[in-house]
This record gives C-alpha cells, sequence and structure tokens, in this order.
DNA sequence: CCAAAAGTGTTAAACATACACCCATGT
DNA sequence: ACATGGGTGTATGTTTAACACTTTTGG
C-alpha cells in the first residue's frame, strides 16, 4: 500500500517555450527523470515555492532550463489547468506560461545531457506526460492569435532581422503562405511594428534585404488578420 | 496569538460576473461578511473543493450567487492571480472567470438579503477587497477584446433580441458609439452571428425591430473591430 | 548571363464610412 | 401629423489581393 497523503494541494508553472527553426515550429521538450511518467517527453516545469510569485516561479523555470534569462524574452500566463486527477502524485494545478525565443544554437539537438531539446510541435503532440498534449495546443493556438493582434512575431526573431524571417515566423506558425511584396507593405505601414536599422543583409543568393529591429508598440492596430480559414 | 499554519495553500475560484443594464456596464458584486475585509465589496467567489475541477467550482460559484444554472451561460477562465501575499489568510491562488448574463430582474438593486448587487464597473473599480479591482479591471478588458472577434454579445441579450440590442452591448461595453445603419448590415453579413426568429418587437415609439437569437458560430470572421483608439 | 530573393507599381475588388432618405409604429 | 427608432441606398475613400515588373546580389 502507499501511503496516501490527505490530498495535498500544490501549484506548478509550466511552460511552452516556441521557436521556429528549420521551417517549423518547435517547442522545448524534456526527458523526465523522476517518476511519474520518468523518460516520456513533457513540458519543462516545476512547483511554485512558498512565497514565490507565480511569474517569479515561471522566470526561475525559464532560467533553469534555458540558462537565459528571461527578462528580454517573450513570458505570457496564458492558463490554468486544475482537473483533480491530472497528476498521479496528487492535487496540482498548473499555471502555464508562453514563452517565445529566437532560433539560438541551443540546446543541440537530441544529444544534451539536460535532457531538454527542441521538438516539432507536431512531433511533439500525442506523446507528453500529464496533459501536456493540451497545454501544448493551447499555447500554440494563443501564439497564433497573438500574432495576428501583438507584435509577438518579433519575440521570435534575432534582434536584427528581416522582413523576410518575420513573414517566415507568421508562415510557419500559421501554417499558411502569404504574399511577400503585401506583406512587406503591411508590416512597414503599421507604425511602431520595425523600425530600420539602416543596415543590410547579403543572402546566400539574392538582393540583400534591409534589417530592421523590433518597434516600441505591443498591440497591433490595424490587425494582421491570418487569411480568413472558411472552414 | 493567532495560530498560525504552515504557509497553507488553498485555491479560489472568483467571478466576474458582467452584464448591461441601465446603459452601463454592471458587474455582480458581494459584500464581504467574513474576515478579511468584512464589509467591504468583493467579487463573488470562493475556493475549490478536495477534488472539484476549477471550472466545477467556477460553476458552482455562479449557481450560487445568482441562483442560474451556469451550463447556459458564457463562462471563461481569464486568467491566475498567485501574488504571495494577496490574501491575508494565507496563500490563495484565485482562478478568475469571465461570466456574462444577460439582464435579468435580479438581484433587486441594492436592498437584498443575499447581499449581492450588479453595481456599475465605473462605481466598484478602486473599492474592492483583496486585487480584485484589478481582477475586474483585466475582465473588463478581456470582454471588450473578445466582443471584437467572437460572438460574446448575443450572451449579454436575452434569448430574443433586436439589432439595437446588440449594438447597445458594444457601445456600452466598448464606451463607443456606433453607426446604427452599418452595424446593422455588419452584423447581418456576418454568417452565424444571428438568425433571424421571424418576429417583431414593437418598441414604445418606432418601428418595430426584427427579432433574432444568437447564431452558431463561436468565432467572428471577420472581426468586428472597435472604431480604432489612434491615442 | 542566370538564379534567387527583395522590393515597387498598378489595378480591380472588397470593405468601411458617412449620411440622405424611406419605413412602421404609438401618440 | 409627428416623433422615434428601424432599416435601405448610395457615393466616397481606404484597404486588400493579385501579380507584372524592376532591383541587387552571388555564381
Amino acid at each position: 500500500m502507499t501511503t496516501r497523503h490527505h490530498a495535498q494541494l500544490r501549484i506548478a508553472a509550466d511552460l511552452a517555450i516556441l521557436t521556429v527553426r528549420e521551417g517549423a515550429l518547435h517547442a522545448l521538450v524534456i526527458t523526465r527523470g523522476n517518476e511519474p511518467f520518468a523518460g516520456k517527453p513533457a513540458l519543462p516545469g516545476g512547483f511554485v515555492r512558498t512565497d514565490e510569485d507565480l511569474d517569479a516561479a515561471a522566470v526561475r523555470e525559464l532560467r533553469e532550463e534555458t540558462c537565459l534569462n528571461g527578462a528580454d524574452l517573450h513570458l505570457e500566463q496564458f492558463g490554468v489547468y486544475g482537473e483533480p486527477h491530472r497528476d498521479p502524485r496528487g492535487r496540482v494545478v498548473s499555471v502555464a506560461y508562453l514563452a517565445i525565443m529566437p532560433n539560438l544554437p541551443w540546446p543541440s539537438a537530441g544529444s544534451d545531457a539536460s535532457g531538454a531539446a527542441w521538438v516539432a510541435v507536431d512531433r511533439a503532440q500525442g506523446n507528453l506526460a500529464f496533459d501536456h498534449d493540451r497545454i501544448l495546443y493551447d499555447a500554440v493556438e494563443r501564439a497564433r492569435q497573438r500574432l495576428e493582434l501583438t507584435t509577438l512575431a518579433t519575440a521570435f526573431c534575432p534582434p536584427e532581422f528581416t522582413i523576410g524571417d518575420l513573414r517566415s515566423v507568421y508562415e510557419v506558425v500559421w501554417g499558411e503562405t502569404l504574399d511577400p511584396r503585401n506583406f512587406s507593405r503591411k508590416v512597414i505601414n503599421t507604425e511602431g511594428f520595425i523600425e530600420p536599422t539602416g543596415r543590410k543583409r547579403v543572402p546566400a543568393t539574392g538582393r540583400p534585404a534591409a534589417l530592421y529591429r523590433a518597434g516600441n508598440v505591443a498591440t497591433l492596430n490595424p490587425p494582421i488578420l491570418r487569411p480568413s480559414t472558411d472552414s
């Protein structure tokens, strides 16, 4: 018989850390070292400490998992998951955070001792521990919507990026192709979205593209609406 | 000396129940009967029970406060509030829900034994217990955004309503006036938003208006964008 | 020169806005 | 008749979408 404690309640912060690499949306996935679900993939996260703010816990987890200071990254709470039996250890209520990163050359794919790896969202779905499939799905939906209404796309990009880079973020996250020429104009004419740096980047082949940095507004007005998905 | 338990953690579900009445956005506010904040106004809510789902707790609280079956109302989780010292009793993490109701003739304004009353959001703000001012603010912002992207406005209306009723919801929640003629057309041409019932309602004065019921789609495509708030 | 990606010009269709005007009812 | 809110028509300007075409680089 296992000793069943009296319904201990704990709060966790779980992270859906997304990035775009190799033309696909990837999530940072860890391999669990402990029971339950030892050996299974899961979203990074951990318990919120006594006297620790929820957001602070998310920042801490992000730093522990990515060795990056979460302060300059996009980090956004997007849901709570509290179904009574979602965690076999007892009652655990998870606060879910969406984090967006540019495509940094880390962690090295697959063979990392830390057990964290970028996995294409399509491939990650269906195998995750707990209810993390659901959490990841909701995170991606939230990101898709945020691209329409906010300047979130710039969070996927390095400090300097081309309009082509930015368009690629939209295309990969939405799974739609966009007209490069019209996209250019729309973005340039949306005040505060991006600012020119004056520099250019020469691609392997083709005309050099102007480089931009993220602008100073967070919400897009007007929004960048995705091509209507008339089902 | 009060006996201070070791950092007991509890989960609460708090409700921002909104409706439109008398041309203003109102929230259901209770007067607290117990410490802390006894006598102060607050949003309705309560602790989530052991083995109770978060959404179920919200539905239960809604029923307890309004005597209405929450099943047919719009009820949507919109945030978590977990700052360590937001509740003087100890660590309480609140899951916040947005509920939308039509303008029912209840509770009777002010003089209700239950201690629950509709209060104009403008008047409620600034007095609420805990961090409920913040929660209510976020709820209203969420509702404003939902009007743009979803058919939430119909949840403010009775089962049958006129386009004027619907427009009034937009005007009150957004705090903007809309052109009645253009609004009509936009709503009618948005497939799935509203369906004609064939009936009409005769107002005190003026031409009878066609009655509609809520349609079968939840997300508006294209969205109904609010007049640009070019600051 | 050619391939490739960036970016400009142009046009037609769709949409938004403003508002003149008519409609249907109670008083 | 007239006040009042419901609703249609229509002109005007803006935004979108599609795509021909030019620009700038490396091979």
